[in-house]
Order: C-alpha cells, then sequence, then structure tokens
DNA sequence: TAAAAAACTTAAGCTGGTTTAAGAAATAAT
DNA sequence: ATTATTTCTTAAACCAGCTTAAGTTTTTTA
C-alpha cells in the first residue's frame, strides 16, 4: 500500500501491521491526470493531500486574472489549503496536478476518527506542520533578502532537476516575475 | 500560572490538575526586558517561546546591515526559528522583545521527556503549527499579491492597535519597504 | 504531417519603490 | 531641564522589474 507514504510515516512513528490495516480504510490513493484540480476558489477543502508520485501545484488568480503559484509539492510532501480545511471556509486557492500523480488522501470528516484510533498520527502532523512552517519561514527570509535576480540563481542551483519537470512560466509564477523577465534572466545568465 | 498559557492550552486539549503540576516543572517562564535577546544569529536556538503578555519580534540582518522583520508574536502565539530549533543548526535569525514581557518558554532538550509524559502536547502542537502554517500560506499570497501601498493599508486597517505598540520602522520593515516610503504612505493616505 | 495552441523571446518605454542626504521631531538619559 | 539618541519626514535622482506588443519556437491535437 502506497510504499512511500507508508515508508513515510515509519520514518517518524512507528506503526504494526494493525495500524496499517486501519490506516488502509481510511487513506484512499487516487490517480489523477495531469492538470486535474483537486480544490478550485471558492470550494472547502475536504482533503490533506500526500503526493506520492508526480507533482502538485497551489496558485491563486489575481485580480489581472493571471495565476500566481504559491507552492509546489514533490513526492512525499503534503499539501493543502490549511486555512480552508480549518475552518471549513471558502478557498482562495487552487490545487491542481502539474504531472500525473498518485496523491494520497485524508479526507477532513475523517481525520478525527483517525487520529483517536492512531494517536500516534498527532505527532507525525505535528512534526510535518512544524517542517512545513520551518521551510515557509525560511522562503520569507529568501524572499525579502534577495533580488529576484539572485532568487532565481539560488533556485536553478538548488533544484536543477525540478526545474527541468515545469515550464517556464509556472517557474517565473512562483518566482513573483513576469515570464517576460525570466527570459531576459536566462538570457543573461544561461 | 501564567493563565494564559494554561488556558490556551486548555482551549485545545484536556488537563487535569496532576497535568499541570507536570507542565509547571517543564515550563519555565522569564521576564524579559524590552530589547532583550532571546537569540542571536550564529546561536542555535533552544526553546519554543509562548508569549503569556508582551511583545516579540524575529529579525535578520541583511547584506546591507539593515534589520528585516519576518515575524511578530503577541500574546499567545508561539515563536521560535523552527528550523534551526529542529535541526539544531546555528540560526539566521534574531529574536528580541520589544516591549517588557513574560515568556513562556519550553526548553529544546526537554520537550521529548514532556511529550512522553503529556502526549496530548503532540495534539496541541500540531494544531499551533497548522495554524502557523495556515497563517504563512495566506501571508504568502497578500504579499505577492498586494502592492506595498495595499499591503500597508491593509495592515493598518486590520490591526490598528497593534501599530501604536511598534514604532514606524519595525513596521516599514515587516512590510518589506523604507521607512521614507513608509512615512510617503502616510502622507498620500493618513 | 499539418494546423492550432501553448510556451518562450525580444525590445522599448514606463512606474513603484529605493537611495541619498539633510533636517525636524520625539523619546530617553543625565 | 538639557543633551544625546532615536525616530520620522522631505525631496530629487535613480533603477529593478513590469507592460505592451510583436514575433519565434515548441508541443499538442486532428
Amino acid at each position: 500500500m502506497y510504499p512511500n507514504f507508508i515508508q513515510h510515516l515509519k520514518n517518524h512513528i512507528s506503526l504494526t501491521e494493525d495500524d496499517i490495516k486501519v490506516l488502509s480504510t481510511y487513506v484512499k490513493i487516487k490517480s489523477i491526470k495531469k492538470k486535474e484540480f483537486l480544490l478550485k476558489e471558492g470550494q472547502i477543502c475536504k482533503g490533506n493531500y500526500f503526493v506520492e508520485t508526480g507533482l502538485l501545484r497551489m496558485f491563486y488568480i489575481n485580480e489581472k486574472g493571471t495565476e500566481q503559484i504559491t507552492q509546489f509539492a514533490l513526492e512525499n510532501w503534503w499539501l493543502s489549503d490549511y486555512m480552508s480545511l480549518m475552518m471549513q471556509a471558502p478557498s482562495k486557492f487552487y490545487l491542481q496536478t502539474v504531472e500525473d500523480s498518485e496523491i494520497a488522501v485524508i479526507e477532513h470528516q475523517e481525520q478525527e476518527e483517525l487520529f483517536k484510533k492512531l494517536p500516534q498520527l498527532e505527532r507525525y502532523f505535528r512534526i510535518m506542520m512544524q517542517r512545513a512552517y520551518a521551510a515557509s519561514q525560511m522562503r520569507v527570509k529568501y524572499f525579502h533578502d534577495f533580488s529576484k535576480e539572485e532568487n532565481y540563481r539560488q533556485f536553478v542551483s538548488l533544484f536543477p532537476k525540478f526545474i527541468q519537470r515545469i515550464p517556464q512560466y509556472m517557474l517565473a509564477s512562483y518566482l513573483g516575475i513576469t515570464p517576460e523577465y525570466l527570459s531576459e534572466l536566462r538570457k543573461k545568465h544561461p
């Protein structure tokens, strides 16, 4: 059952065979084609999503009608609109696959029940949320600290394989620049 | 013992009198004068900090030698450099009181022991970290979405009391603008 | 394999926000 | 109360990154 998912849990908490059976009744895996949506603006976010294989992006549409990507999620990352999930309020975001993906889903409705049966999951998600928040704290720093050009160069040198999986305009959007300006930067520094 | 702190825990998990006694042996409260540091760049972050009363700020110093504030923490918020705390690696941030403050501290060394004695705390911190991360997701959106001027106006209208507790240059730093430009915005839109 | 659609590039003009430098006002210390 | 320090303001020159508009290349679809 979903090798990455189970291994990822086992890296942080201990699970018996029985625990895994319980998990498998609560955690559904979905195979999702490229460019399908898990969430659209205005909908209430219903699940927490783990990328078993593939790639997710989170974005919103600004006043000018252009997509602004706020996050990507690669293999072994959780992603959701946690504000919408917690408050059960309409989301301002879209969640969409960038590639054909296998996504493990914990439905919000069933989460409390699952956590009661497997209380270790509270610890697991405490660690996941702390890790995500820590990454976010660092990202705020880089965002403020570096110019767009420096940000671009850093991203390319840190994630050379990742940038080959996404179109340029998505990288531009994530970096908060126009595709035109990214094109200029690439010419200047190939 | 620290009314805000205990009440805050009780809002999310149940605690017996005995639990509270255990807590009081692990959670120290510190009275800290304005402008003292809980963490400086280069140090390894040693604790998770809860603001009982007062105000904390987190900032770093950029290449130009100017302070860039990344976060504030008011009453009933937790704050730490979670990357430094998790990895026990040198921090790139400073944590400093903005006002005289009472801060409840969970030392990193003792955290695992405390969590073993009070496993409900895993749930409590899972919720706290999820909440912080959710706020951070929204902040990334606002940061991208609004111009500096719109960001300033929104901040003022959302937190009118808060801005009276901090000097203008700290607001400018948090918003990612120069004090000169903030001054211009204030003149334009008092 | 041809046509349509999506993604990327080029270049000129423009703007939101910075820099620099000086002075004014408020707060803290003696 | 006076001085020193910190905070805030003003204004002009400047620049990183955007906009607009057109053209080119790559990918997808029929």
